[in-house]
DNA sequence: TCAATTCCCTAGTAAACTGGTAGAGATTTA
DNA sequence: TAAATCTCTACCAGTTTACTAGGGAATTGA
């Protein structure tokens, strides 16, 4: 039912590359540091972001990780799903369930409802939330 | 991120007894047949929702369990609560994150969306759902 | 070309969780 | 008192989770 603390950490990795929308790349260690994540887990999490066709990445000495696409064209819902799996209630429907049963379309419903939070929110729009909330922070300090 | 089996079971479970709507007990045996569900496993699941206070049961020859309160009264949300816990997206905000991190209300959000839905919808409304299935069904055979 | 830096890949692993099973005990009723 | 039924505790095998370990491969600067 809940987010597994992997997809937690690449929501986050995903968002501190988001944040920085520079186009050389950034260290693991660089993002570990930052978002408080263990670095070989993360490497591993940074890897399967990679293969999946979010980010890119580059070796040697200036080397990191790096977004393939903008960011307002990667949201929450698809990151997620690759790391924790399909984002729904019920896994497949259990065998032998009578044809009239009303929980299929009780988890239908609740996906869709989940969806149009996480399939709707891209990280563009986070880090632009952040924005938002640091200048509301500001004004308030100045007042 | 899915129901857990339990949950389903207990959800079925609970169904079940809606469906009956009768004020006399049924007997986990008979609730586990119809619902093919393993007996010895039902039973831990039913005396949790006796001890969460939506069934009561009584002992001896003709005893079994009960709603305790009429089926528009028991969420789906809230059986589903008291077997697989809190139903969040994510666990208590992660440790020394920044204060304008967007995701926790990216989570509230999200709850909102699925509490909506399953907190909405009462074991009355699934038992009317499947009758209206089932006449759909007839009138369908009759033509 | 060498060595430092960085990503890449495979494996292992302790602890928790899941989906049960086993068996004896307590209550109720006939 | 016996049969039926719920109740309670304990156990367990398999999977998943959240990591850690360690070496290999590419890139670059000197």
């Amino acid at each position: 039912m809940d987010v597994s603390v992997k997809g937690e950490y690449a929501l986050r990795a995903v968002f501190d590359l988001a944040c920085r929308n520079a186009p050389e790349p950034t260290k693991i260690a660089k993002i570990a540091e930052r978002q408080k994540i263990p670095q070989k887990f993360l490497e591993l999490i940074l890897s399967q972001l990679k293969q999946s066709g979010f980010l890119g990445s580059k070796r040697g000495v200036e080397g990191g990780y790096f977004l393939v696409r903008p960011a307002d064209q990667i949201t929450v819902g698809a990151v997620l799903r690759v790391i924790d799996g399909p984002v729904q209630l019920s896994r497949k429907p259990i065998e032998n369930e009578s044809p009239d049963s009303p929980f299929p379309e009780l988890w239908t419903r609740a996906e869709r409802a989940l969806s149009s939070v996480i399939d709707r929110t891209t990280f563009a729009d986070l880090v632009e939330r952040r924005q938002q909330k640091r200048a509301r922070r500001v004004v308030n300090w100045e007042i």
